[in-house]
DNA sequence: TTAATAACAAACCAACTAGTCTGTCAACAA
DNA sequence: TTGTTGACAGACTAGTTGGTTTGTTATTAA
């Protein structure tokens, strides 16, 4: 064990903080923000009060804190950045879903998307939350539509195709889906639904 | 005022029961099940402990009252029974979506869809409430996947569209579009995406 | 070396919350 | 008329929960 890797078990601010972070944003995964306990973090993290509310000033905070240090870059990261080296839109678009399939069949069926539940949740219910979240979204969306714009202007996707609606469509039919599979107990609902996903995007194709 | 009436205002077990259910209904629709407040039930209603313990063992209890006894009764009504008198698939889903795009965007807009909330928030905590919730979402499955079927039967539809795999789609899609408009504060995406989602019905069409 | 401060530990508190308990009153049967 | 029971009223309780306070120790700047 190195010099620094000691000294950082002892004491080590960011550390402590971003443990924290990752155990809430585990909690709100399975329990939603309503049901996050802060004492459930610090069971969970071996921490206490002290140090809670040391980088903490309330649990609010530390839920803005999940959105902003933890989805918002898992998002941007997983989502969002791929889409910018697509070439081939539609055969990329695929792939993307099905691998996004296959990491949420394996991991994520019964947890959802942790954007879309803290959007049911927290929309109706705190401002601070809905805007946070709203950009998320704004962003993806974005990204999305200028993707099949490009897909448009290369000539890779139909010419009558209007990317701002079909991004809005995309983006909710995949959180749909997913939604769907929390309440049934297998993935049967993500493969059939997918197959008619697959079918929209081929008919947005221009064949040569 | 009639006898009935003052006799019912006094004590009407089934009318406080209702009362309860129907305020319930309402609060976990904009706060959730666990932001539901037992309390907050017993103030809007004007009633008290002994009213509510006297009809309700629990409030998980109430929870499934809920699910039960307004809930399913509401989907049955308002999205399953008038799928079995269409006649003209196409035409027909094409109009019950508008419909429901112009209701909801007045009044359910920022609250979502009740069936939808409940399951997200609920189906990974509590496997009594998954299952009455996926109960609910299998039949209507089943009553879309069978007008579906009948539409290809009657040469409305498509003869390869696998009305199995639409029905999970078209559901998920729905529910997608409207779980999107909680986080934004006006009904453009849901106009943006309904565009995609009615062109894709377009798609199934069997031209004649 | 030392004073100041950051990073915690942990006891404590006030408000909240689901659920209990005892009692009251209306309705209906005998 | 009266006894029984269903339908409540409302005070009370035990446990939970977010947040506070006080104290301690590691770290770092001077």
């Amino acid at each position: 064990m190195s010099a620094e890797a000691i000294k950082a078990s002892v004491r080590d601010a960011d550390a402590t903080r971003g443990k924290i972070l990752q155990v809430a944003f585990e909690e709100i995964l399975l329990k939603g923000y309503q049901g996050l306990r802060v004492d459930g973090v610090l069971q969970k993290t071996s921490l206490t009060k002290g140090a809670f509310y040391h980088h903490f000033s309330s649990k609010k905070e530390l839920g803005h804190a999940v959105i902003d240090e933890v989805l918002k870059p898992w998002i941007d990261q997983r989502w969002i950045l791929p889409l910018q080296h697509i070439e081939r839109p539609i055969d990329d678009l695929i792939a993307m879903l099905k691998d996004a399939r296959d990491e949420i069949s394996a991991n994520e069926l019964h947890t959802g998307c942790p954007l879309n539940n803290l959007t049911q949740e927290m929309s109706p219910l705190d401002e601070s939350f809905r805007t946070r979240i709203a950009d998320i979204w704004q962003e993806w969306h974005q990204a999305l539509a200028s993707t099949l714009q490009r897909g448009v202007e290369q000539g890779h996707i139909k010419p009558d195709v209007v990317p701002n609606n079909v991004a809005r469509f995309l983006i909710a039919a995949m959180e749909g889906i997913i939604g769907q599979c929390k309440c049934y107990m297998n993935d049967k609902a993500f493969y059939e639904a997918g197959v008619c996903l697959q079918d929209y995007l081929e008919s947005l194709r221009l064949e040569k």
